[in-house]
RNA sequence: AGGGGAGUCGCCAAGUGGUAAGGCAUCGGAUUUUGAUUCCGACAUUCGUAGGUUCGAUCCCUACUUCCCCUGCCA
C-alpha cells in the first residue's frame, strides 16, 4: 500500500500531536497499544493498532505494546501469544520488548503508600453490595464510607495486611479519597486495589491484591513516558481520574511526565459482532470453530479467511479517526480487501457446477499454451494450460434461450474460452428428463491468441479440462449474521455462512502453498487454508467475491 | 433525570467567520481474452432544528432536538 495515502488523511489526534510538536511540548512522541490478554484481537483492535502504531511511525516516535494484565482471573498466556502474533502479522513492531502492567506492580504498590501517606487513600471495609449503595446514583450524591477518615497509620497497617493476605477476598479495598458527591461517578472514591487470590500469568502467587485499571493504566503510561494515550470513547469519563492520579504523582516528582489521554470512537461493523463476550458465545456454542474461524472479525480469523494485512490497514485508514459514532458496512472492509488482492492474487480457473462440452473439431489429444498467472502483473509468471477435446464450463455460462445482453454461451453463439479458442455452440444434448447434459461446440482454429477476422466476439468464459482438472474443496463464506445489527443471538446467526462445495480446478492450482491467495477467474478470491491444506490437496477458503455489476442488475 | 461526548452526501470523513476536501458506494461512458481490473465524467446552493450576532455563519451565541457512554472490588 502506498504510504502517502496514509499520511494524507488528517484527523483530530494528528492535529493535536502536530500542535504539541510545534509548540515544543514534545520533541518526540510515544504511544502505546494496551490490550488486556483476555481474548483474541479483532477488527476493532486493528483500528486501535493502526492508530497507535501508525501515529508513532508517522511522527518518528515509538509505540509500546503493553499488556494490561491487572485482572488475573480473565487473562492467560494463550492470549498473550496470539496478540503478539496478530500484531506482527499486521506488520507492526512494538518498541523494545513487550511490556506488562504487572511489570509495575511494585511501583504501583509504593505509589499507593504515597496516596495513603498523603491522606488521599484509605482502606474500606464495605463489601461490593454496600459499596454500590454508598456510591449513589446519577442524580443522587454518594455517601462517604464509614472508613473514610481512618488514620494514615491505620490505613498503612490495614493495607499492609491486605497485601499479606490477612483478609478474605473481597472483604477490603483500597480507595482513593476524592469526592463522593462528584457528578462523575468515577471520582466517587474509586477502588484502586482489591483482594483477589488468583494466580497471575506473570507474577504467579506473589500478590493477593491487584490494582485496578484506572489506577494502573495512567501510571503505566507515565512510567513509559507515553506522550499521547489514545483509547476509545468510553474512557472519556475516566480522564478526570487519570489526570487526578497522574497530577498528584507528577507534582511529587514520582512520575517523569503527565501523558495526555485522547479518546476516539470505536469501529462498528454491520452484520457482525466484535464484543469478546459475543464472540466467545459463538465459540462456546460451537456455531463457529474457534477464535480463528474465517467468518469471525478476529484478526486471526480474517487472516485465515485470506484478508491481507495491507487490506486491513487500508480499511482502517479509510475509516479515519474521529469522535463521531459510526457504523460501517461490511462491504467497506471487503472492498479494501479486494483492492489489495487485485494485484497480489494469481489467476487460475475453476469450475463449480460443470457442464460438459465436446469440441467436435478438436483434432489433437491435447493442446498446451503458456499463459500468465496475472494479466497485468508479469512478475507472477506463467503456467502451462492444456486444452483437451472434452472440457467443463460453468452451467451458469450457458443459456438455451438467452436473455438480453447475454454475453455468454447460447445455441449458435460464439464466445471465447479464457486463454484459448473461440468456440461456437453447435448442438445441445439433453437427457430423458430434458436436462442439458452436454454441448457440442466447434472451435475456430485461427483464434488461439488472436482475434477472429471480420467479427467481434464479446464473451469470455472460464473452463477446465475434463481429463486434467482436479477436484478440490471450496469453503464458501458469507456474512456471520443475517441481521445488520446483530446482538449476538444464535437466532440471528447465518447458518449459510459456511457452505462447503466441490470444484474442479486446473492442475497447477493444486500446487500452491498454504496461505497462497488466488483468484478463480470470474468466481472470486480464495486462499489455501493455512491449517487444513495438505500438499497437493489444498482446501480453499473464499476470501471475497468479485464485484459483479451485471449480476447485481439482473437479479 | 446528573455528568461526559457526538450530530457535514447512502457509508466514512476533512474543513473553517469569506462562501462545502477526499475516500467508498452509486450512476453514465471508454478500454478489456475475467460482465473483474483500468480509465474518464457525474454525484451536498448545503453542514440536526429554530432563532440571534455579523457585510458575511457549517464554523460564534441562545434554545431545542436526536444518538452514544457512565451507578464492576472488569478493562
Amino acid at each position: 500500500m502506498n504510504n502517502e495515502k496514509i499520511k494524507s488523511a488528517p484527523n483530530f489526534i494528528k492535529n493535536i500531536i502536530e500542535e504539541d510538536l510545534k509548540s515544543g511540548k514534545h520533541t518526540h512522541i510515544v504511544t502505546r497499544f494496551p490490550p488486556e490478554p483476555n481474548g483474541y484481537l479483532h477488527i476493532g483492535h486493528a483500528k486501535a493498532i493502526c492508530i497507535n502504531f501508525g501515529l508513532a511511525a508517522e511522527f518518528n516516535g515509538e509505540c509500546n505494546l503493553r499488556f494490561d494484565d491487572t485482572n488475573p482471573e480473565k487473562e492467560n498466556a494463550e492470549f498473550v501469544n496470539s496478540i503478539q502474533e496478530d500484531i506482527k502479522w499486521l506488520g507492526f513492531q512494538w518498541h523494545d520488548k513487550a511490556k506488562y502492567a504487572s511489570d509495575y506492580f511494585d511501583q504501583l504498590y509504593d505509589f499507593a503508600l504515597f496516596f495513603i501517606n498523603n491522606g488521599l487513600a484509605y482502606v474500606c471495609d464495605l463489601d461490593a453490595n454496600q459499596m454500590k449503595q454508598y456510591r449513589g446514583t446519577y442524580t443522587e450524591d454518594g455517601v462517604n464510607s464509614p472508613n473514610r477518615n481512618r488514620s494514615v497509620a491505620e490505613n498503612l497497617e490495614l493495607f499492609n495486611n491486605m497485601k499479606l493476605g490477612k483478609y478474605a477476598d473481597g472483604s477490603k479495598t483500597l480507595r482513593l479519597k476524592i469526592d463522593m458527591s462528584s457528578p462523575n461517578i468515577n471520582l466517587r472514591d474509586p477502588v484502586i486495589y482489591r483482594i483477589k487470590r488468583a494466580h497471575h500469568i506473570r507474577t504467579g502467587d506473589k500478590w493477593c491484591i491487584y490494582p485496578m485499571y484506572d489506577y494502573t493504566h495512567c501510571i503505566s503510561d507515565a512510567l513509559e513516558s507515553i506522550t499521547h494515550s489514545c483509547c476509545s470513547l468510553e474512557f472519556e469519563d475516566h480522564r478526570p481520574l487519570y489526570d487526578w492520579i497522574v497530577a498528584h504523582l507528577y507534582a511529587a516528582k514520582l512520575l517523569p511526565c503527565h501523558p495526555q489521554q485522547i479518546e476516539f470512537s470505536r469501529l462498528e461493523l454491520l452484520y457482525t459482532v466484535t464484543s469478546k463476550r459475543k464472540l466467545n458465545q459463538l465459540i462456546q456454542e460451537k456455531v463457529v470453530s474457534g477464535w480463528n474461524d474465517p467468518r469471525l472479525p478476529t484478526i486471526s480469523g480474517m487472516r485465515r479467511r485470506g484478508y491481507t494485512a495491507n487490506g486491513i490497514k487500508l480499511f482502517a485508514q479509510r475509516c479515519g479517526v474521529s469522535k463521531s459514532p459510526n457504523i460501517i458496512d461490511f462491504e467497506f472492509l471487503e472492498n479494501a480487501i479486494r483492492e489489495e488482492l487485485e494485484n497480489e492474487a494469481i489467476r487460475v480457473m475453476a469450475v463449480i457446477k460443470p457442464l460438459k462440452i465436446t469440441l467436435i473439431n478438436f483434432d489433437a489429444t491435447t493442446k498446451s499454451k503458456s499463459v500468465p498467472f496475472h494479466q497485468h502483473q508479469a512478475l507472477h509468471g506463467e503456467r502451462e494450460l492444456t486444452l483437451t477435446k472434452e472440457i467443463y464450463i460453468e452451467q451458469s455460462d450457458f443459456m438455451e434461450r438467452p436473455i438480453e445482453n447475454w454475453q455468454r454461451l447460447a445455441p449458435g453463439k460464439e464466445i471465447r474460452l479464457r486463454h484459448s479458442y473461440i468456440i461456437k455452440c453447435e448442438q445441445v444434448i439433453k437427457n430423458n428428463a430434458n436436462e442439458i447434459i452436454e454441448l457440442k461446440c466447434s472451435l475456430d482454429p485461427l483464434t488461439l491468441g488472436a482475434n477472429p477476422q471480420g467479427r467481434k466476439v464479446k464473451g469470455v468464459i472460464h473452463w477446465v479440462s475434463c481429463t486434467l482438472a482436479l477436484p478440490v474443496k471450496l469453503r464458501m463464506y458469507d456474512r456471520l449474521f443475517t441481521t445488520a445489527r446483530p446482538h449476538g443471538e444464535i437466532s440471528d446467526f447465518n447458518h449459510n455462512s459456511l457452505v462447503e462445495i466441490n470444484a474442479l480446478i486446473e492442475p497447477d492450482a493444486t500446487k500452491v502453498q498454504p496461505e497462497t491467495r488466488l483468484q478463480f477467474e470470474r468466481i472470486g478470491y480464495f486462499i489455501a487454508d493455512r491449517y487444513d491444506s495438505k500438499p497437493l490437496a489444498p482446501i480453499f477458503n473464499k476470501i471475497v467475491d468479485l464485484k459483479n455489476t451485471w449480476l447485481e442488475k439482473n437479479k
